[in-house]
DNA sequence: CTTGACCTTGGATTTAACTCTAGGGTTTAT
DNA sequence: ATAAACCCTAGAGTTAAATCCAAGGTCAAG
C-alpha cells in the first residue's frame, strides 16, 4: 500500500503523472483513505511498471490503453477478439525489434571501427556504417580495455 | 533528385515535416533551384529514412540529432569521443530490445493461450500473462505449424 | 496547537513534434 | 496565357504527455 508520493518516487515519476494517468484511465488507485488520499496496491504498482516499460519502447498512452484494455474488459472478450488485437500488437513489437537490431548492428560496427585506435575516423558515421555494408571499415582495433592516455590522438579525416 | 513534395510522398511524411526537420538541423536539401525550390538527393532521402527509422523505435529528434552529429562533425571527433557516444547509444538500443522481447514473449504467450477459440478468455490479459510466469497457461498448444481447425478448444482458466 | 511535509482539485502552462494558414511566387498542361 | 498543382516564408495552432500553480485539507512531530 503506497500513497501517491511513495509510488511516484519508487517508479521515478512525478505524482502529477500518476494523477494524469488516472484522468486518462490508465491507472486508478485501488482505494482512497477517508480523507481522500489515493492508496495504491502492489498490483497497481505492477500495472504502472508495465505502463512505463511500454512507454520506454515507444508505445503511446493510447496504445498502452488498448493493450491494457484486454484485461479490463476481460469477461466481454472472446478469445478470437483478443487474438486479433494481440497479434497485431505482436507484429508491431516484432517490427520494432527488427528496426532496433538494424541500429544495433550499425552502432556495433561503428563502435568496433572506432574500437580504441587513435587513427582516422573516416567511417565514423552511422550512415556510412550502414552504407559500408561489411568489411572495409577503417580504425579497427578490437582492443576493448584501453586507458585514456592512448586517446590523445585524433580522428583525422580524409580532408 | 526530388522536390520536397516528391520526397515527402515517397517517405510518407508531410512536406511541412521536411521543412520542420530542416529548421531543426536534421536534414537539409543538398541544393535549391534558382527559384528557391528545395532539391533533395538520394543521399538526403537515405538520411531521411534513417531519421524515420530512429523515430519509429522511440528516439527523440534530439537524440537523432546526436546520432547524426557523429557524421556531421566527422573531422572534429576523436575516435574515443565517437566510441563513447556510440557505446552509450548502443546500450540504449540494447535495453530497448530487451524491453521489447519482454513484450514479445508476453504477447506471444497471450496469443498462444487464445489461439483461436471463441470461448472465455480469463487468462487473456497482458498482466496475467506476465504474472503467470511460465507453464500454468491453459490451452497451450505449442504446435507452431497448426491449422485453424485445431484451435477450437477453449481457453479455460483456473476458475 | 502549530509547523512542515504531504495530500486534494481544477485549471493554466510547457515541451516536442508536428500541422496549418496566409499571402505570395513557379511550373506545367491545355 | 491561364488554371491547377506545385513551391516559398513567417508565424499561428494543435496534440500528446506531462508539469506546474493556487488555494486549501490532512497528519505526524515537537
Amino acid at each position: 500500500m503506497y500513497r501517491i508520493g511513495e509510488l511516484a518516487k519508487q517508479c521515478e515519476v512525478k505524482a502529477d503523472t500518476l494523477r494524469f494517468y488516472e484522468k486518462r484511465g490508465l491507472l486508478s488507485p485501488s482505494s482512497r483513505t477517508d480523507s481522500g488520499y489515493r492508496i495504491y496496491t502492489e498490483k497497481d504498482a505492477e500495472r504502472l511498471r508495465f505502463i512505463l516499460r511500454a512507454k520506454s519502447v515507444g508505445f503511446t498512452l493510447a496504445e498502452i490503453t488498448e493493450l491494457l484494455s484486454i484485461e479490463l474488459d476481460k469477461s466481454n472478450w472472446a478469445c478470437a477478439d483478443v487474438k486479433g488485437l494481440v497479434d497485431s500488437k505482436l507484429a508491431h513489437v516484432e517490427a520494432k525489434i527488427s528496426e532496433l537490431k538494424y541500429f544495433q548492428i550499425s552502432l556495433q560496427r561503428l563502435s568496433d571501427a572506432c574500437g580504441g585506435s587513435s587513427d582516422s575516423a573516416e567511417h565514423c558515421s552511422i550512415l556510412e556504417a550502414l552504407e559500408t555494408n561489411t568489411e572495409n571499415i577503417k580504425c579497427e582495433n578490437h582492443d576493448h580495455h584501453h586507458d585514456n592516455a592512448q586517446y590523445t590522438k585524433n580522428c583525422q579525416s580524409k580532408g
